[in-house]
DNA sequence: TCTGGGGTCCTAGGACCC
DNA sequence: TCTGGGGTCCTAGGACCC
């Protein structure tokens, strides 16, 4: 229906996609350490989310606290994360990639794929960085695959304002002698465990026995891993809007709350928060969840499904405010608390089987 | 160094039913 | 009386990504 093959896939990487975006409404940070991340007080309980080259120069990167990233940096300009603001910068160069008649799948603020029905795929990346840095002034990368995996993987190696193709005739080349953790979708966890089967490099990946990987890891997963070492994937491109399957809110407490009517309270904020972006939503609840973080860094989850699904707040928060009576182990310093909605899908009980999961598309 | 926020998907184990 | 095996639902936890 609206997934679509394609003999090329490309896949669209803005550089440096926030910082490039502060720069661009203060121009006078341009060439500076720019650091953008939590409300933008170093001195804060908040992580990078974005550095400029400048400052990643420094050693910053993301996902770094704020504080030692001032350490690292101290001349460096500190900015709070301004979300609809990203999103209108990313939705204007989404919009500059359909104007040219593509088909798009996005992936996130500053990543998507691109269907490449093309046999000069580079000049069609080319003709996209064109257009959208002529609209939106933004620089970006894009990586050539002939399918989703090998094109997002590409991306990488084209940065920044480059293009680079990876296919079935350079991918032992290139990625062959390469860690499992460079694979999209392998983590620092996923990596150990393949170390303990002697698997350190894409190319043992490739080449693993299957039973192995099946018996670590399943037969979904195990499968897919092996497909991953030898850069095989699907090469649709999905251009149906995305459809939230939830949503959530959470906040890290500059101070530990420690009394119970204090953290009730917050979870009732949160909870009203989650409410709001439900009801834009028009969908109703049928499962919420509760995430509490204790100090100094213990985190648990609980969920529980609805009796049946419901739009009304009030019954919203009384199956969280539910959960934390159940939960909640008085006492104990909180650091953290989240609150998560899940919805009914659009096409439930409906015709259609859903779609197939990212990870698992080989 | 002291660890954010918003998502998705997979697996495993227990409960329950037949 | 005790036992099996399969299927589904629910919940918790893990892992990954941006």
């Amino acid at each position: 229906m609206a997934a679509r093959a394609f003999p090329f896939v490309l896949h669209l990487d803005l550089d440096q996609f926030i910082a490039a975006v502060e720069v661009l409404r203060h121009p006078e940070l341009a060439g500076r350490e720019v650091v953008v991340g939590g409300r933008g007080d170093p001195s804060e309980r908040a992580v990078v989310s974005t550095a400029s080259y400048e400052a990643r120069e420094r050693g910053v990167h993301s996902g770094m606290p704020l504080r030692v990233a001032a350490r690292k940096a101290p001349d460096a300009v500190f900015l709070p994360v301004d979300g609809p603001h990203y999103l209108a910068a990313s939705e204007e160069v989404f919009a500059t990639v359909r104007d040219l008649g593509l088909v798009v799948e996005v992936l996130g603020w500053d990543e998507g794929f691109v269907g490449g029905d093309t046999d000069d795929p580079e000049s069609l990346a080319r003709r996209i960085q064109a257009a959208v840095l002529e609209r939106t002034r933004l620089h970006c990368s894009l990586g050539v695959g002939d399918n989703r995996v090998r094109a997002k993987i590409a991306t990488d190696f084209g940065k920044p304002r480059g293009v680079y193709r990876l296919t079935a005739e350079n991918w032992a080349g290139v990625m062959g002698h390469r860690p499992t953790i460079a694979l999209w979708g392998v983590g620092s966890r996923v990596s150990a465990r393949l170390d303990k089967h002697g698997i350190g490099t894409v190319d043992e990946l490739a080449a693993a026995d299957p039973e192995v990987l099946v018996a670590e890891f399943g037969p979904r997963m195990g499968a897919w891993y092996g497909a991953l070492g030898r850069g095989e994937g699907s090469a649709e491109v999905d251009d149906a809007p995305w459809v939230a399957r939830g949503h959530s809110r959470e906040t890290t407490y500059q101070q530990n709350l420690t009394t119970t009517e204090t953290i009730a309270d917050a979870v009732r904020v949160l909870t009203a928060q989650v409410l709001q972006d439900v009801h834009r939503e028009g969908r109703p609840v049928q499962r919420v969840g509760l995430k509490i973080r204790y100090a100094p860094f213990f985190t648990v989850n609980r969920s529980r499904k609805l009796p049946a699904p419901t739009s009304e707040p009030e019954a919203v928060q009384a199956a969280v405010q539910a959960l934390l009576a159940d939960h909640l182990e008085e006492g104990r310093e909180v650091r953290l608390l989240g609150v998560r909605a899940e919805m009914t899908m659009p096409d439930e009980d409906g015709d259609e089987v859903g779609r197939t999961p990212v990870r698992g598309r080989v």
